[in-house]
DNA sequence: GAATCTTCACAATAGATTCACAAATTCTTC
DNA sequence: GAAGAATTTGTGAATCTATTGTGAAGATTC
């Protein structure tokens, strides 16, 4: 489920849209001031910024803008009081994707949210982006995150777990392996297979020690689960 | 420069908006019912289509419903009158991209527009002239500034940096730059990439060492971050 | 002949493989 | 069942290999 910072320092309001996205199945975080949201941001990704313009410390423009400069592309959709048309505009040029009024319908910040996010989805479908647990994974751009952190993979590695992934579930023998990663052809001992194996695990799990995705089927080789 | 379908009846808000548009450097069609719109934007591939609500023949949602069923994907901006919201809602539901009121500022409604070409097609609207980082690059003009600063590159340099470019954010094996930067059918040598790309770097990067947008990907070949 | 492009060689370093041993699991045998 | 043997797996460290950055020299182009 898409996952949603929402920056505002009004509490009655942060509150309520906490609770409607969250019945709604989005996973929230909140902040209260500029500089949290910032940081907040900037730290992990999600999927989608809700962002106050009056806010205490920094801003909302500049919040929008300091994270544009940073290169953070997370969709924005910025909240403000009626009527202030400039500031509409003013957001939209400084790289925010959409603007909502205040006071707002529940149902129209859902939609909005539900067309940003649509959006965003169909963009990404087209690239080599998978995701399971806390990681995501840009074959195209050989870049991982964990939880939001990037990872680094060697280029070994992201061969191995591309093709653990698309064999998802099946249990497979260290020479399926050897032979769908390294080649028919190339004689390596069989137990490289092991110490790469723990290398992604060290690098991906949370537990390396009783790993979630990347199991071990005894007698057999192994197994990846998403 | 984009392609804009307006499908408007009101002659006057028409004319206004074209006028607008043109000046800004956009390409505009116009549409006078719903009918008409439909059929010039299944026909021809616009950037971007504005769409009123309130249509002869055919209204706006419908055009929207049925454009969208055809597997038309052109972002869409609605019009419509003040103050309803349902309308409003419904419209993002049925796959409008954004939404203006009218009476609308032009600043306002060009702000949208640019918003959502910007979104949709990154790197169309930036094809001659990009920006990353304290680097701006004209391959127009084939003129390059860092800082403000002219920085010469070889037209070699220029081309191969434009392909960087135009395939940001993926790894590209040497083969691939090769093919792409030199054409199939030359042999070169592999190598001769790295040296290229080090001439790129030594230019244009503060600290060469540890480049922030020419990036290496060990074991497959660079990548380019904007 | 000056600028530019290509090739080459070499050092630095990152990464891959192997190995050895510990830990865990399963199998045997009683 | 339990003890111990046998097998399998996890992992750190050592070794070996491959990749990359780079300066310089040779080739090419205008």
């Amino acid at each position: 489920m898409p996952d949603i910072l929402i920056i505002e320092d009004e509490e009655s309001i942060l509150m309520a849209l906490e609770d409607d996205l969250t019945t709604e199945g989005y996973k929230v975080t909140t902040a209260s001031d500029g500089q949290a949201g910032f940081s907040a941001a900037s730290e992990k990704r999600f999927d989608l910024l809700i962002l106050d313009i009056m806010l205490p410390i920094m801003n909302g423009f500049d919040v929008c803008k300091k994270l544009r400069a940073s290169g953070v592309t997370t969709p924005i959709i910025m909240l403000t009081a009626r009527g202030q048309e400039v500031d509409r505009v003013l957001g939209l040029e400084l790289g925010a994707d959409d603007y909502v009024t205040k006071p707002f319908s529940p149902r129209e910040l859902l939609a909005r949210i539900k067309a940003i996010l649509r959006r965003v989805n169909q963009t990404r479908q087209a690239e080599d982006l998978i995701s399971f647990g806390n990681i995501e994974v840009d074959f195209r751009k050989y870049e991982t995150q964990k939880s939001g952190k990037s990872v680094y993979l060697t280029s070994l590695e992201f061969s191995l777990l591309k093709f653990l992934v698309d064999n998802s579930d099946r249990a497979l023998s260290r020479n399926d392996i050897l032979d769908g990663v390294w080649g028919d052809d190339v004689h390596v001992f069989d137990r490289t297979v092991d110490t790469h194996i723990g290398h992604l695990r060290k690098k991906l799990e949370d537990n390396a020690d009783s790993p979630k995705h990347i199991l071990s089927v005894r007698g057999i080789g192994y197994r990846f689960c998403p």
